[in-house]
RNA sequence: GUCCCCGUAGCUCAGCUGGAUAGAGCAUCGGAUUCCUAAUCCGAAGGUCGCAGGUUCGAAUCCUGCCGGGGACGCCA
């Protein structure tokens, strides 16, 4: 739409003799089609000219416009609405979208701009969960966006491997070795030794309920950690491998990726600098024992050390933060948290900023709602019913194994290959969509039923409109049709879907710049829809050839888009399902 | 109590950097399949855009207050 759009505001901007083009003129499709096929408020000229938009739109409109895609220019009210040449638009679109092939939506808006997006950072020794499920997959189209939008990507893991429960987890691999050896069978050789450290863990914390004792193992062992010993040390390697090992398998079935997978406890170095800087700088305070930085006056102070001295998270957020700084120099760096965390970072951006880095402006707390489980009827926070966290890869499994039935229903005759291939996408689809559905901000009630019901807006939905066009494509080239230029697009459906095609690299850099992947996974949502009426009033493939070829233009074009905005929410398109 | 987020149809949401008649999906009811996959499509019904002020030529959209829901608020992460 760009290229239309930056047409006709050279030609407002020639016809009243002066620069119209950084007033954020926006081409917009009229509410009733009987009024133009393309508007655009006259608002913004009237503002810059201290002029009425209404006299503006009428004197415009009776300009000679000379451009060849136009029919003609009607002015109402304070707008000015367009008609097009259906034959020229369609062919010039078609003809765009076809040449810029695989990077078709790609922009140049972040070019030259590095971004950082931290997200999943999950704790090892620990399972994913479904509460990871948000910040992971948000993350990663956040990641895929910002560099189809042109920007420069460091996709960021940063991993909890840090911090006394370590400690404890040391101490019981030591104690209960009588119990459950870890070194035989090895750890890293078990079916799942993240169940078997946290069956480990568990028991030591009840019997350090009434033996307290073991707490000062675990200080003792947490402190050998620290100290670089090398048994606690090999240990706790031992522990993070075979748990990235895990993570790795969820990760990839999600299509998620990282650049960087760096634990807290790379910046432990760092956190005796950031307590001397705020030192240095008069920012830290004693209170109740405890040492502070006051941040805002709205805001409460923020906790920088215990009264025993021991440091505390936001400690070392501070040091991350300035350490990642330092690794690469970012324009924008994204923590992709749950909103819970808002005051947290309120506070770390705010004693970064008091500490006279001028980058903690760069800082952004992507927040997203909560994820609430069903527990007997009523929506809770985080875990089931039993205590119990519900892990991410049973869900995934279960959605999988839902998905197989329905296919199966659907298509009985499909080999066992592509069952099961095709199944692994259509549930994934259907989890990872519904997450990526709303605007991030929304909590979100995670209701297994509702994901998987795959009628009406959900992944399947989508993924099934694609395996539409593929079927078509299939179709022709069977029947040895080839494709046109898409001059014969002239129905009314087909404008509208022209139209829609052409929003899309707009689309991405919106939800870049916002940080918002639902505004691609709405705009998939028109796409689809707008086909799948287009689909049952039209036929494609017809005894027409050259018509036949025209449409089937539109539809690769179609293909090429959802194709991409699926893959960019990390959705897999299907060619069959 | 203070701060943050949210409040649009029965439910889930879109629209929110102000602009033409507030849109989808689910659920309900009715309809469409000799034809490219009906996981689809069409129609009906469903709205004090939480409430009250304010700003504006114009407010679901911006500002203030209130109400309701959620969350956070110092020695966990």
């Amino acid at each position: 739409m760009r290229q239309f759009s930056h047409q006709l505001v050279q030609r407002i901007s020639h016809f009243l003799d002066m620069d119209v083009s950084d007033l954020g003129m926006e081409v917009v499709d009229p509410p009733n089609p009987k009024l133009g096929d393309l508007s655009l408020g006259c608002f913004p000229i009237a503002k810059a000219m201290k002029s009425s938009p209404v006299e503006i739109s009428q004197k415009l409109a009776q300009q000679d416009w000379q451009l060849e895609w136009i029919e003609k220019v009607v002015a109402t009210g304070p707008y000015l609405n367009f008609t097009v040449k259906r034959e020229l638009f369609s062919q010039y679109a078609i003809q765009e979208i076809k040449d810029q092939g695989t990077s078709w939506g790609d922009t140049q808006t972040g070019h030259g701009k590095r971004v950082i997006v931290e997200y999943s950072s999950p704790n090892i020794a620990k399972h994913l969960a479904v509460h990871h499920l948000r910040s992971t997959m948000l993350g990663q189209a956040m990641a895929n966006l910002f560099r189809s939008a042109g920007y420069e990507v460091v996709s960021w893991n940063h991993l909890g491997d840090w911090g006394t429960g370590f400690g404890k987890l040391l101490a019981a691999w030591d104690k209960f070795s009588d119990i459950d050896n870890f070194d035989s069978p090895k750890l890293a050789d078990r079916e799942d030794p993240v169940s078997d450290l946290n069956a480990l863990y568990v028991r030591y914390s009840n019997e350090a309920k009434d033996n307290p004792e073991l707490d000062d193992s675990a200080r003792d062992w947490f402190k050998k950690l620290e100290d670089g010993d090398s048994l606690a040390r090999e240990r706790w390697e031992t522990i993070r491998s075979v748990s990235m090992e895990l993570f790795e398998k969820v990760y990839s079935r999600l299509g998620v990726r990282f650049d960087k997978v760096i634990g807290e406890s790379h910046y432990e170095d760092g956190m005796k600098d950031v307590i001397d800087l705020l030192v240095s700088n008069h920012l830290l305070e004693e209170s109740e024992g405890a040492e502070v930085v006051s941040v805002a006056e709205d805001i409460p102070p923020m906790l920088i050390r215990k009264k025993d001295g021991a440091t505390l998270y936001g400690t070392r957020d501070l040091a991350s933060a300035i350490a990642r700084h330092e690794m690469v120099e970012f324009d924008r760096c994204l923590y992709v948290v749950d909103a819970g965390q808002s005051l947290h970072f309120r506070q770390v951006f705010g004693v970064l900023k008091k500490l006279g880095f001028e980058w903690a402006d760069h800082l952004e707390h992507a927040e997203f709602g909560v994820m609430r489980l069903n527990v007997d009827g009523h929506w809770k926070k985080g875990k089931t019913r039993g205590g119990q966290v519900v892990l991410l890869h049973e869900v995934l499994d279960g959605a999988v194994e839902l998905a197989a039935n329905i296919v199966l229903s659907k298509n009985p005759d499909i080999p066992e290959e592509d069952l099961k291939e095709i199944s692994e996408a259509v549930g994934m689809g259907a989890v990872i969509f519904s997450d990526m559905k709303a605007a991030r901000r929304k909590d979100v009630n995670f209701d297994l039923d509702k994901i998987l019901s795959f009628d009406g807006e959900t992944g399947p939905y989508l993924q099934y409109t694609h395996v539409r066009f593929a079927s078509i494509l299939r179709k022709a080239a069977d029947q040895g049709l080839s494709e046109n230029d898409g001059k014969g697009l002239v129905e009314d459906e087909e404008l509208q879907l022209i139209k829609r095609l052409l929003r899309y690299p707009g689309i991405i850099d919106k939800a870049a710049k916002q940080a918002e992947p639902s505004q691609l996974s709405q705009y998939l949502l028109d796409l689809a829809s707008e086909f799948n009426t287009y689909y049952s009033k039209h036929r494609v493939i017809s005894d027409n050839a050259e018509l036949s070829g025209h449409r089937l233009a539109l539809i690769q074009a179609l293909k090429t888009t959802l194709g991409s905005g699926l893959s960019k929410l990390c959705i897999k398109p299907l060619d069959r399902m």
